[in-house]
DNA sequence: TAGTGGTTTTG
DNA sequence: AAAACCACT
């Protein structure tokens, strides 16, 4: 075989899939097109970045354990994927210099709206671009990408229904294409490839991901199997934290194993004539990949956010309590209130929590302990492995009352009224609370009526008492603005 | 035609 | 209360 003397690069990040991605496939049919050249897929871990990010442990581990399997499905499509360790963005720009002398005549990849990776990738593709290198980002992060979906104004939407609205007739004047998996002729030598460079291979995780399987075929099974037997239920059924009614697809998604292309085109080949009915499962699914997409919208036409300022400016001025103790009660799960306790323990626990829980927990930090919602965004994106910036940002500032979405009501959630709710059995509470587990009947969700049971921790804070010093403080910042 | 004001809508 | 739309100019 002839020596291979230019190299296609595709820069994996949050898009950690062979089917359905623009810059792996882009990059092959050019590699396939030329004499002597080949695809290059390549990673870089940058721990250091990451946990700037406060980027979860499990989910840091999530990435690494998908970058390996990853390599083996790549290898058998002929394409070498590239695993390195770095330590921070800014060691990437070496990498790609030695990669410009190995032979690298374009590179490509998928745009992320983050501010460091903006940053990153603006700096990177000025390196190469000098160098004579061609550049090609595709934005394939939302179905709509930023800047698509603008009111009649030309302005970026603030309030969600709308732009659902106006994003869903632009889903109806287009079919939702996904990209083939690709397959190259010739594969890279990556042991050779990495000694020629001296670069460092990417270190193993320490597995605590392991209950989450990374294998593409099995992560796509997993969307099917959702669309084909469960999406039908999924408005009766996703607000219910003992059942299991939601994907639970999320961390896939933030690491990029599937696309919300492959969502929607899956959801619509299994539930085709459901998503045109309002409340249906599938169309309240839907619903959930729009707000995933508002976000990001949003992120993109409000830069400070980035900077965890709130995007109601007045609420800048509200003075949050700064108690580290009865922080440390949240986190821990150990508040008093049972639906609380138990909701941030599976956290701590599993890596995740359920999407009704996520709402109670952050109105519980924010408008029943007063306490700074920068604090539980940080808590979050710390523990969560679907942690991402836009949609975690974006809820805590919807429960936070300081973000978008301006509904003339005032967003306090009573936890035991939710309790009663959406757990109404307290199964779900009794699985991660032990020490109340025996209590019978709807005492659970508040086991404190004649006496705390022993074991379990006194209500750290009065629901009713703490709601109107919540309504003070936001009433005070909105007077002083006028 | 882009700006306005009045009306409807809002996770 | 604020956003978005819509009709009118």
């Amino acid at each position: 075989m002839s020596k291979i003397t230019s190299l296609h690069v595709v820069w994996l990040r949050n898009d950690l899939r062979s089917y359905d991605n623009a810059a792996l496939h882009h990059a092959t049919a050019a590699a396939n097109d030329e004499q002597n050249s080949a695809v290059l897929a390549l990673f870089i871990a940058t721990p250091k970045t990451w946990q700037r990010h406060d980027m979860a442990p499990i989910r840091q581990d999530l990435l690494r354990r998908r970058v390996l399997q990853m390599q083996t499905e790549l290898a058998s499509r002929n394409i070498a994927l590239m695993a390195l360790e770095a330590s921070s963005y800014s060691d990437c720009a070496k990498i790609f210099s030695k990669l410009a002398d190995a032979g690298m005549v374009a590179l490509y990849g998928q745009t992320e709206y983050e501010l460091r990776e903006q940053q990153r990738d603006k700096e990177i593709t000025q390196q190469l671009q000098r160098a004579d290198i061609t550049v090609n980002w595709y934005d394939r992060l939302c179905i709509m990408p930023p800047g698509t979906i603008l009111t009649q104004s030309g302005d970026t939407y603030k309030v969600f229904t709308p732009f659902k609205r106006n994003w869903l007739s632009r889903l109806h004047e287009q079919e939702i294409r996904c990209y083939s998996k690709p397959k190259a002729s010739v594969l890279v030598d990556v042991k050779q490839l990495m000694q020629q460079l001296g670069v460092k291979e990417m270190a193993d995780g320490d597995g605590c991901s392991a209950d989450w399987p990374v294998a593409e075929q099995q992560v796509l099974d997993k969307l099917r199997g959702f669309c084909q037997q469960q999406v039908a239920d999924y408005n009766d059924k996703r607000d219910f934290p003992a059942v299991k009614g939601t994907s639970r697809l999320s961390a896939y998604l933030a690491c990029g194993v599937l696309s919300a292309q492959q969502c929607v085109n899956r959801l619509q080949m299994e539930a085709g004539p459901a998503l045109e009915r309002e409340k249906s499962g599938a169309s309240v699914w839907l619903s959930e990949l729009i707000w995933r997409e508002f976000y990001k919208h949003i992120l993109l036409a409000y830069p400070d956010l980035i900077k965890h300022k709130p995007f109601q400016a007045e609420t800048a001025a509200i003075r949050w309590r700064q108690n580290k103790t009865l922080f440390k009660a949240w986190c821990e799960g150990n508040t008093g209130y049972p639906i609380v306790d138990a909701a941030m323990r599976q956290l701590n626990d599993t890596g995740w929590m359920h999407n009704r829980l996520r709402m109670i927990t952050a109105s519980f930090l924010v408008k029943d302990l007063q306490i700074d919602w920068r604090w539980g965004e940080q808590y979050f994106m710390s523990k969560l492995i679907d942690g991402e910036f836009a949609a975690n940002n974006g809820g805590w500032q919807w429960a936070a009352s300081t973000g978008t979405d301006a509904a003339p009501y005032f967003r306090i959630f009573n936890p035991v009224t939710q309790s009663e709710r959406f757990d109404p059995e307290g199964d779900f509470i009794r699985r991660f609370v032990p020490e109340i587990a025996h209590v019978q009947g709807k005492e659970i969700h508040w086991p404190h009526k004649k006496s705390t049971p022993s074991g379990y921790c006194p209500a750290i804070v009065d629901h009713d008492e703490a709601r109107k010093i919540t309504l003070a403080m936001f009433t005070e910042v909105k007077k002083s603005d006028g």
